[in-house]
DNA sequence: CGTGCGATTATCT
DNA sequence: GATAATCGCACGC
């Protein structure tokens, strides 16, 4: 439950299109330790606070689904910042990702991983735990396929807004100090594998393994 | 601590 | 027909 009346102001302003609108190198880890939430206001409200990015180029980048020019899967990169682009891969996953850059220039960043704010119980039930398995709060949504699946986000939110009205899924700032950030290479890719362009909140418990450099152990 | 492997299907060549 | 921005478990040091 809840502890008492957090109402979304407290998580500071919805992030602005034009903070979207910059190169997914820069959104990346300017997007750890903000504050994701779904479906507002309802039964199923979930928030969750970003801790693991990477960033994927677009055009320039061999790793990156639109490295090849637009196709119907990588058409909404190519288009206006601050919508979701959501696939599905390994045929059971779906990854979830920010549109970067402007109109016209593709770009994304990949939320690999977030820390439970408020409801972990909505969480509990997407995730498919073998019987008598309770995860950890620090682990439902570690992980890309574990986050989107404890998020419930799939196919159908491809394209979404976040910078819309009445939008199922909002990134806000956030209060307080800028979290530390570790920096290391992407992971899971086959292609340009050595690029530093994945991000983590530094020693945050909720990163996924193996975590980048130079973080203190324990 | 690390590496290896199978599950399962949308998307691309 | 091949591939894949994953996950969880198995196994070895």
């Amino acid at each position: 439950m809840p502890p008492s009346g957090n109402r979304g102001e407290a998580s500071g302003p919805a992030l602005s299109r034009d903070f979207f609108a910059r190169p997914a190198e820069l959104v990346a880890p300017d997007l750890v330790g903000r504050l994701l939430t779904v479906d507002a206001g309802g039964a199923d409200e979930v928030r969750a606070w970003i801790v693991e990015t990477e960033a994927y180029l677009g055009m320039r980048d061999p790793a990156s689904h639109a490295h090849r020019g637009p196709t119907p899967r990588s058409a909404i990169m190519f288009g206006p910042p601050g919508h979701l682009y959501v696939y599905f891969t390994y045929g059971m996953h779906h990854c979830a990702n920010v549109v970067t850059d402007g109109t016209g220039t593709a770009g994304a960043v990949l939320l690999r991983a977030a820390m439970v704010e408020s409801g972990a119980k909505v969480v509990r039930g997407r995730r498919r735990a073998p019987a008598a398995t309770v995860i950890a709060d620090n682990a439902l949504l570690r992980g890309p396929g574990n986050l989107s699946r404890g998020l419930g986000l799939d196919l159908r939110d491809n394209g979404a807004d976040l910078c819309g009205v009445a939008g199922r899924v909002v990134i806000s700032s956030g209060r307080g100090r800028r979290p530390p950030i570790a920096v290391g290479p992407r992971i899971g890719i086959r292609r340009a594998v050595d690029s530093p362009l994945r991000f983590a909140w530094a020693g945050h418990p909720a990163v996924s393994r193996p975590r980048p450099g130079g973080v203190p152990r324990c």
